[in-house]
DNA sequence: ACCATCACG
DNA sequence: ACGTACGTGATGGTG
């Protein structure tokens, strides 16, 4: 049997330092709390004792402040925001069913010291879990002392054995009281012998054995005199500091091991406590659920509420402007609709309320009565089909969600208030009731204007956009896609004779059996299902058989036909244009992204798919104007790393790339060729990512070696660049996030990860999100601004598409050069830089033609 | 539901 | 020695 105990102070003193700061949704810090839970979970999982208790230190003074005055004369020094968490750590541990030990007049240690003692008379093992030294005379053959260390954010864990003491020490754990007693401890104002260091201490009892050996014959110590005379002066220090280092084993506590058994003993109380500190991902690891009573108890809190009908719904309408902010929640498109003013709950149908429900949403809708929502966006969408005004928003919990939590995958309601209010609430009155905590987050955060300037006000430009929509030629695409047909059989055909039967050449198990197994082609890489048959894969394949290149072109055919001709044909709409629809809160850097359908990847690198841009047209009458960001993610790196030598290339003008060959390869910039360019492109691409060697010569198709000195010519040429990738890396560790330069943020766990490639990730992460992201959030704000321009100025251009780097406009003929004109404004001043950013504007009939 | 693949910035 | 580029979404195959 295994018992473990945990050293309390010392334990939650090691969180609080370790773990970067982090509230409670009600703003208590809980940072202390929560290394505490994660050192704990994590000694649980590695010791798997079958008792677990905590021993703690009292405020009172304890036997060893009456005998020496001096001693931890410091101790009073908690921080404030620790102190804070000290009596909610005892809740929680009581809610947890481990048991706490405290004793008035004895210290933490004292405790350890009898537990362990007891332990080892009835037999049990003893595990002491603690962040001091001190504990470590206590180390037996049946009691061990694992040392709590926080490094950089990350937790490790020494255990100590009676061998693995030996082993560092090179003497036996009992001994340590006696280092201590010549080295003294600055930290308990435990004096020792003035002048002795720990060299000189560990050399004394390697070859005297103990304090009582030297201290024996003080005459006899082959030792300097100065040592000497040391020892003779301090000898009544070191007496009285071997005795307050020496741990009682004998405190007047009754100990028995086996009543602290304990097997995730959670009491009911757990569940709400953890909610309230919002320790979401303890309750879900742990899975902890609420008790009848909790759910009883959490409902009853709710707001009354209160069903409209048609007399009520005017009346409401009449008292809107009295009510202050009023939360939203559309039900059935705007069929239906809750409403909440932080005291009421209100459900409005158009089927109860008749007449009055669409006075009630004229009202409401109207610019100037304060308004709260949920994905903004979308009920944007519903007041442009109904005409309706899309001013007075306030806020979108949904966004705030987002910023505050990048990474955390899903920001519906019910999530958000259970890690924001600690309880499941549901439409308009969870909206009321998140606006507040969420809003402090983020001007805790520093993301008020971010989320103002750009994220709020983007719904709006969205939503226009989304309504939109952009029109196709319909008939070119429908042929286009017929067209594909014959070649797609024609290959089909041609790799069924070379494989010498027929098979499902989509299928890259049945394709990886005849390339690898008939054809005995060489196999390279493999993914966890089979061989690997991308395109990498083939490419590298094209001359050992005419086979490679049939199914290469196969699959360019195939794609374009399913994804594009057919998959665009599908979703057209009955005015004769597609719709997508952006979302805001889907990446993890800040970027929008496209769906139903995917209009940020329609083919441009290859010729073929390339005329797929050709069929998104301007209607009659209209231009399309494009748009794009020249570089933009080398300009932020120039900037963001304060790279002269970058910035200084972005200056004069010149061609970045072939600048950048001529520097890495050390060349005139008039004699770079195609191939030093390209190469030099990818290293440029390379670094933002964070790449390696190895994947650049994949890449490039040479040698590693050759591509791990372009890197190093590279970072030579701008060292600015290497210096910022050092920097972003470590101060991502040190923080646990990265930002944007508009503050938005993206958590980073993955730095403290023991998995090497999980790490290494969370390295290049830490390199690129701060790139990328601050270029979404310069889009943002850029569309923003063109969005109002253009509304004033040219009301009948209309933003159709944003593609990360690229805009699209569609406006009357005659307006193209103007509209042209805002949009590079807009976009080129949308940030000011070390570097100019410049914007290339086109513009044409179709997409294709614009670019 | 998951995987492999491939389209884009 | 690890294992090898950031961010997305749609498709067809597979179990």
């Amino acid at each position: 049997m295994k018992l473990m105990i945990l050293d309390g102070n010392s334990i939650v003193n090691r969180a609080f330092f370790g773990v970067r700061p982090l509230t409670a949704p009600d703003g208590t810090p809980t940072n202390a709390l929560y290394g505490f839970l994660a050192i704990l979970q994590r000694l649980l999982d590695e010791q798997k004792p079958e008792a677990l208790c905590v021993s703690f230190d009292l405020k009172a003074p304890t036997f060893r402040h009456r005998a020496y005055e001096g001693y931890k004369a410091k101790r009073a020094g908690m921080p404030e925001e620790l102190a804070a968490q000290m009596p909610i750590l005892k809740e929680l541990l009581d809610a947890m069913g481990v048991k706490r030990y405290e004793l008035e007049g004895y210290e933490a240690d004292d405790i350890l010291g009898t537990a362990a003692r007891i332990c080892e008379e009835k037999g049990w093992d003893c595990v002491i879990v603690t962040g001091d030294k001190d504990s470590l005379q206590l180390v037996s053959e049946r009691t061990s002392v694992c040392n709590v260390k926080t490094r950089m954010g990350q937790t490790e864990t020494i255990l100590y054995t009676p061998q693995v003491f030996e082993s560092e020490y090179g003497f036996a754990p009992a001994k340590m009281v006696d280092l201590k007693a010549l080295m003294g401890d600055s930290s308990d104002n435990i004096p020792g012998v003035p002048g002795i260091g720990e060299k000189t201490a560990m050399d004394l009892l390697h070859r005297y054995g103990s304090l009582d050996g030297i201290y024996g014959d003080l005459d006899a110590l082959d030792v300097k005199e100065g040592v000497r005379k040391k020892l003779r002066e301090g000898e009544k220090s070191a007496r009285l500091s071997y005795w307050l280092a020496t741990i009682l084993r004998e405190v007047p506590l009754p100990f028995e091991p086996a009543e602290n058994l304990w097997d995730h003993a959670y009491t009911p109380g757990l569940y709400p406590l953890m909610l309230r500190l919002g320790f979401a991902k303890f309750i879900e690891k742990w899975g902890l659920e609420p008790t009848e009573e909790a759910v009883a108890a959490g409902s009853s809190e709710s707001l009354p509420r209160v069903e409209l009908d048609e007399a009520g719904a005017m009346d409401l309408a009449a008292r809107l402007q009295e009510l202050g902010p009023l939360a939203i929640f559309p039900l059935d498109g705007l069929d239906r609709l809750e409403l909440c003013d932080g005291k009421t709950a209100y459900t409005a149908a158009w089927t109860a309320c008749g007449e009055s429900y669409q006075a009630l949403l004229r009202a409401l809708f109207s610019p100037e009565i304060p308004k709260l929502a949920h994905d903004l966006k979308d009920l944007m969408g519903l007041l442009l089909k109904e005409k309706l005004p899309l001013e007075g928003f306030l806020f979108d919990t949904a966004l705030a969600g987002y910023l505050l939590e990048a990474t955390a995958g899903s920001y519906a309601l019910e999530k958000l208030s259970l890690r924001w209010l600690g309880r499941e609430l549901h439409g308009a009155e969870a909206v009321w009731k998140l606006r507040q905590p969420l809003e402090q987050k983020l001007r805790e955060l520093d993301m008020e204007e971010l989320y103002l300037q750009a994220e709020l006000p983007l719904c709006a430009v969205l939503a226009r956009m989304e309504e939109s929509g952009f029109l196709v030629d319909r008939k070119a695409l429908s042929d286009f896609g017929d067209s594909l047909n014959a070649g797609i059989a024609a290959l089909q055909e041609s790799v069924w004779q070379l494989a010498g039967h027929e098979f499902n050449i989509q299928s890259p198990k049945q394709l990886g059996a005849v390339l690898f197994e008939e054809l005995m082609l060489p196999s390279g890489k493999k993914t966890k299902t089979g061989w690997s048959t991308n395109a990498d894969v083939l490419d590298k394949l094209r001359g050992k058989h005419p086979i490679v290149n049939q199914v290469l072109e196969y699959r360019e055919l195939t794609k374009l036909k399913s994804t594009y001709a057919d998959g665009l044909l599908k979703v057209i709409d009955a005015d004769g244009r597609i719709h997508t629809s952006f979302q805001m809160t889907v990446t993890d850097t800040g970027r929008l992204s496209s769906r139903e359908p995917n209009l940020q990847n329609i083919p441009i690198r290859k010729k073929l798919g390339g005329q797929i841009r050709n069929m998104f047209v301007a209607a009659p009458g209209k231009v399309l104007v494009d748009a794009d960001y020249s570089q933009i993610e080398l300009r932020l790196l120039s900037h963001i790393s304060d790279d002269k030598a970058m910035q200084e290339a972005f200056l004069s003008g010149e061609d970045f790339h072939a600048v950048t060959a001529s520097k890495v390869f050390n060349v005139p910039l008039e004699d770079v060729t195609p191939t030093l360019r390209s190469r030099a492109k990818a290293v440029n691409f390379g670094i933002v990512y964070g790449i390696s060697a190895f994947s650049l010569s994949q890449d490039i198709g040479v040698f590693p070696n050759e591509a791990k000195a372009y890197m190093e010519a590279y970072l030579e040429r701008f060292h600015g660049v290497r210096d910022y990738m050092k920097r972003v890396v470590e101060e991502a560790k040190e923080r646990g996030y990265v930002s944007t330069l508009y503050g938005r943020r993206r958590e980073l766990p993955e730095l403290k990860s023991s998995n090497f490639n999980l790490r290494s990730f969370g390295e290049r992460v830490a390199l690129n999100m701060p790139i990328q992201g601050t270029a979404a959030d310069i889009m943002k704000l850029a569309m923003v601004h063109a969005d109002q321009r253009l509304r004033r100025e040219m009301p009948e251009a209309r933003l159709l598409l944003q593609v990360h780097d690229e805009l699209i406009v569609e406006c009357p003929a005659e307006v193209s050069e103007a509209v042209s004109r805002i949009l590079k404004e807009e976009m080129e001043n949308a940030a000011a830089l070390s570097v100019p950013l410049t914007v290339d504007v086109h513009s044409g009939h179709s997409w294709g033609e614009a670019h």
